[in-house]
DNA sequence: GTCTATAAGATGATAGAC
DNA sequence: GTCTATCATCTTATAGAC
């Protein structure tokens, strides 16, 4: 149970770990159990009580790690947040410097995506977990919209960057209504509720990240085109 | 202070107001209160306590009517949503009707986005809060995605049989994955974050529904298209 | 580092007076 | 209907032993 960093990390051996590994360990088996139940049950459904016990641990340990519960909650945002933004950024960067003049916003929109959807399909359920926890944040009131602002807003506008140079007659105000519908779609798809499976009698289901991500992709591009290009698509033919 | 239902429902004058009038006053109060709560802080996040200060009455009287705390949140969630069922089947039955044969993807997206759009933009923030809670429920995993089918999935397949008839050779599970990605924009929007007022610099506002809502049917009924009809969308030209 | 013990207060819910 | 009083439990957090 709770074996997400333990299956994605190599595992150090068993017999002379210094006091430091052995607690960088137990510290990351905490932030595995805050993640998975940060995500299934929301910030405040989660009490340190049941982190502590799923993690085998006391709950003074969680305080002496992350001093409170609003600490454990950003230190499980950060650890992955940092590695999810090189990744995307880098891909941003990639895909301009390949497609040179003949960006598509087709391939922007995917450059951003693919970094988390190939990790939802592939990357264990840690970061499945994690991916869930963004999808409820970002729809949180209050404190969601500020929380996202202080993790992702770079890697954003490095996406709206590249869009625009496929849309370079775009305003402004469009580019950022567009992004806007997007990250709701895709926030819906990292929750895995269950809702679609129910709503469509089982022909679609909340886990196939295969089927999802080619179709979010067709959706967005379109999307962007459609208000950021008025005329730019063709209602028929 | 949580005068919404004060300020939509025309006043009993106050004197002469029979003993279940009364009595249901108070029940409309807490309910009020109750949406307000729980669309910013959430199901978990709210304390019967906390409503009960607001609303003016004992703890004890929230257990009268409501018998616990999920039979408030119950109550709050199908009060309004009986209301916007019937007006959402309305306006999707008049739009079939007058269309006829010339259905189109955009007139079927902004009959089902409209009864919610303008209440949005015009009936009082009583609304407002009630749609910020579907926000959140939406993208509330375990018990989300069930909530929300329990109230809404007749609305939804009403909503996919209009859009059938303007995209006849559409496969249901692009119908399906298409309706997921506008839901994901609906209800972040509907959630108003104030993300995307810091992410554009304040050129956006999330509770600008007159700039949004043109926007979100424009978007959708493109991504629509893409995705039921691959080759409908134009990435150039 | 990790645990025991405990503080100090909040929580959902109920019984019963009025 | 509405309130007072109260229960049993749970909550975050801290002090200090080992």
């Amino acid at each position: 149970m709770t074996s997400a960093a333990r299956a994605e990390t190599p595992a150090p051996r068993r017999s002379g770990r210094t006091r430091a590994e052995k607690s960088q360990a137990t510290r990351e088996r905490i932030l595995d159990v805050a993640e998975g139940e940060f995500s299934r049950h929301g910030m405040d459904g989660v009490t340190l009580r049941a982190v502590a016990r799923k993690a085998r641990v006391d709950t003074a340990l969680l305080h002496y790690y992350f001093d409170s519960k609003k600490g454990l909650f950003d230190a499980v945002f950060l650890r992955r947040a940092e590695v999810l933004n090189k990744d995307r950024m880098e891909a941003l960067d990639r895909y301009e410097a390949e497609a040179g003049d003949a960006v598509t916003v087709e391939g922007a929109v995917a450059a951003f995506l693919n970094p988390v959807l190939d990790r939802c399909a592939n990357a264990g359920p840690g970061w499945r977990a994690y991916f869930a926890l963004i999808g409820v944040v970002n729809n949180t009131p209050l404190w969601g919209g500020e929380t996202m602002t202080r993790y992702f807003d770079p890697v954003i506008h490095r996406l709206i960057k590249v869009v625009r140079r496929a849309l370079p007659e775009a305003r402004e105000e469009d580019l950022f209504w567009s992004y806007h519908m997007l990250s709701g779609s895709l926030t819906l798809t990292l929750a895995e509720t269950g809702r679609i499976d129910t709503l469509s009698g089982g022909i679609c289901r909340s886990d196939d990240i295969a089927a999802v991500g080619p179709r979010m992709i067709a959706y967005a591009a379109a999307g962007f085109r459609a208000v950021c290009r008025p005329g730019g698509d063709q209602p028929s033919a």
